[in-house]
DNA sequence: CATGAATGAGTGTTCATTCAT
DNA sequence: CATGAATGAACACTCATTCAT
């Protein structure tokens, strides 16, 4: 009764016993929790981070986010819907809609999925994913079917359509899409854990990076070709994704 | 819920964990400790695993345990340190004496590399750190020079043989180095996470990977390459994305 | 576990309690509230109730409820007290007026009492009242005055008039007259607590149930009532165990 | 964190933040902990009874206490479940080598019972059974398979003893025995709620209550039995209600 | 009057850690 | 050395109560 302190939490945002009733919210959307519980998701993992925090970080309290999730879990669950899926409908239309060359098409999915998700909290995502797959299955199986069975799609039409048209070599292209993938996750995990603690050493730049997996998904490491005994050709002058 | 279990008849007289005794142990080395910590950290996370548990597997005592590690957090960071016990003077040595072309020395790398760790526990290990980098830097900071850093330079140690030899293009190596380990990582995080919990879906079958990886990496996706004396994974003059 | 149903698609735009819209009501009158709490509170006891479900039963907001009541502990309160409107009056009359024998009037005192209240929700308050007795003893009290003791005088009464007529032998009546009652609460306690979660094996015939009660109170067990002329309901010589 | 002081409950048994370690206990056997939480379940209901306080009371901590009972539920069950049953035992076989009358017998078994456990903590369970029943529907059916149909099949025994030795009349004796416990659980529910807090008014006396009711129930209220030879517990033919 | 979004103190439960034996 | 009973801080979640609209 005379403990009317309630937030535990010491950093910005501590409310002293006395302090003057905030004036209320009108209405805290889903949103901004779903925000907040995204940064910290992907900052501290799911088990380290406590509700009461995104609650706070939402501006909201403990009570309000239990009024829109059932649960930590139902939270999680929401976030990672949240900000996947929905864009392989729009990525699936760009690349029906493409007319250049395959080439060209690989570097627009490396280049274009960088810029539109490498770069926001939503990178944090496959991250998120991997650490707590075990814990939530059925949210994995989720994951897998609307998020990377639709990606691993998408990338099997690019490559099938490189070697319909003899840009590429036969290959399977099953596994010639996971090594499409591969690396991009990778950079997608680094930025997200070593690659933040590490100093600059650890740095990558994303945009060599992808350039370089590029070339290399292309043309490989060898100086020739034992398939092809033809030159090979540098980046062309290009479109700018 | 896990004591459950020991807890159905709750009398007068029922004493708390009363599993039947075990056979006592003369000394429990810490080497059990780490294994069982290894398996479950890799199993359920950081968090998810609880000290008694690893104790019980183990077959020790919670108490014994804390004997020989002062905290969870320390026996997570031996954990790692244990497992990266350095393959890599190992790996430098019988890479000093390959006598192959550069070109099979790429596909020793891969295939050993997996035979002698992908098929342990230890594979685990890359998930953990992705994990839980966040939460202990000072591990990240070391896992990041105790492992990638001799890891990318033996890759980076090997692409620069194949430069050297002819074999391969002129390349930056830093970047090619990544692109080797990439879709190593890709497999061994995979076979952690969302592999295990998607059915049969979402198996890789670790050889035809690694081949798969072996061919793109060499060769590339691309049925000729023009160029082939120009050197690849340098960024070419485009504008940034 | 409640509010999970309306969680089910916790996306953006999800407002919370968003059930469809009942028609709004004009009036709430505290009636329908009481009527609603007294069927919860027997049904699940005082502290397993929750305010909103009573609001809810009776078509009104949460907010609305603590309109009429101030807080949950003054809506339980109103709840007893309506239920005891003193029909004590009305039966005091009934058995002024009473012309037939004091055993037909104990008959009609024991089914009139059933018909009237036991086939109701409010033969629930008696259970709710042990209950919760503890934890409001002014309720309690109040209890204790306006009905147990209106009940225990017009029993009184009723054996005071068949000692009177020498229809009953003497007896101390404060005694008898809890003697009526006990079985009478048996009834309306087990109707609302054991008797309904333990099947049929558990059932008891109210009917049944108070005509046996009716002849054991009038006659006893004893197929001979060896010292009939002598006083009953008097301790007797005897051993105190 | 800044939060140290656990303990809410500020009347005897608080502990100050800085208590000086009390030596350490050596082993708090769960017979304390379900003595302690009998009593507080008895005084203030399952649901308002907190664990720390059960804990408290037992002189350990809170967490001890979950380390013998998962969960508040299951120390609940152990608390009806170690005060009730295994008595029944002990009472068939004094009734099979009881040689006196039965009208001793069942005075008996009124004032022992009394003894036994009406004047024992025990007897609140009842009260804490007809509040929780409904909500602990299997402890419920545990209870009328474990307690009440065992005591309601040794007062049949009796009942049918008096009626074969002619000392009874001939009855109903499922509906005989309800009324024999009707009172004598009345009484019990009377000790552990009204009686207690409303004063002198509300004492009932149970030497004289249970006289009173042994006598009711062998001769009944009547002067003179009118149908002395007629079976009883028997539905005369009167008007249904 | 009525609403229902927002609140936050309170509670059951967990589990890393301690320490007397 | 080893144990495991005991601890208590921490956290997810609940729900009576408030109040701006």
């Amino acid at each position: 009764m005379p403990n009317v302190a309630s937030h535990t939490e010491p950093q910005i945002g501590a409310l002293p016993n006395a302090q003057p009733r905030r004036s209320r919210r009108k209405s805290a959307r889903p949103g901004e929790l779903l925000a907040a519980a995204l940064d910290l998701f992907v900052e501290k993992g799911f088990a380290a981070t406590r509700v009461e925090e995104v609650a706070a970080r939402a501006g909201v309290s403990k009570g309000t986010l239990f009024l829109y999730f059932p649960s930590k879990e139902e939270l999680f669950k929401a976030v990672v819907r949240e900000n996947m899926s929905s864009r392989f409908a729009e990525w699936n239309d760009e690349f029906d809609r493409f007319e250049g060359s395959t080439r060209d098409m690989l570097r627009h999915c490396l280049f274009s999925w960088w810029e539109r998700l490498g770069t926001t909290k939503a990178s944090g995502i496959p991250k998120l994913m991997m650490s707590e797959a075990q814990n939530f299955p059925e949210l994995a199986s989720f994951y897998q079917h609307e998020v990377m069975q639709p990606a691993h799609a998408l990338i099997q039409r690019i490559l099938k359509r490189g070697v319909a048209r003899g840009e590429f070599r036969p290959m399977d292209v099953t596994y010639g899409a996971y090594l499409v993938m591969a690396p991009m996750l990778f950079l997608a995990l680094w930025q997200h854990s070593l690659g933040t603690c590490c100093g600059a050493q650890a740095q990558l730049n994303p945009q060599s990076y992808l350039a370089a997996q590029l070339d290399m998904l292309l043309y490989g490491f060898c100086a020739q070709s034992p398939l092809a005994s033809t030159p090979r050709n540098v980046l062309p002058e290009q479109t700018p994704i």
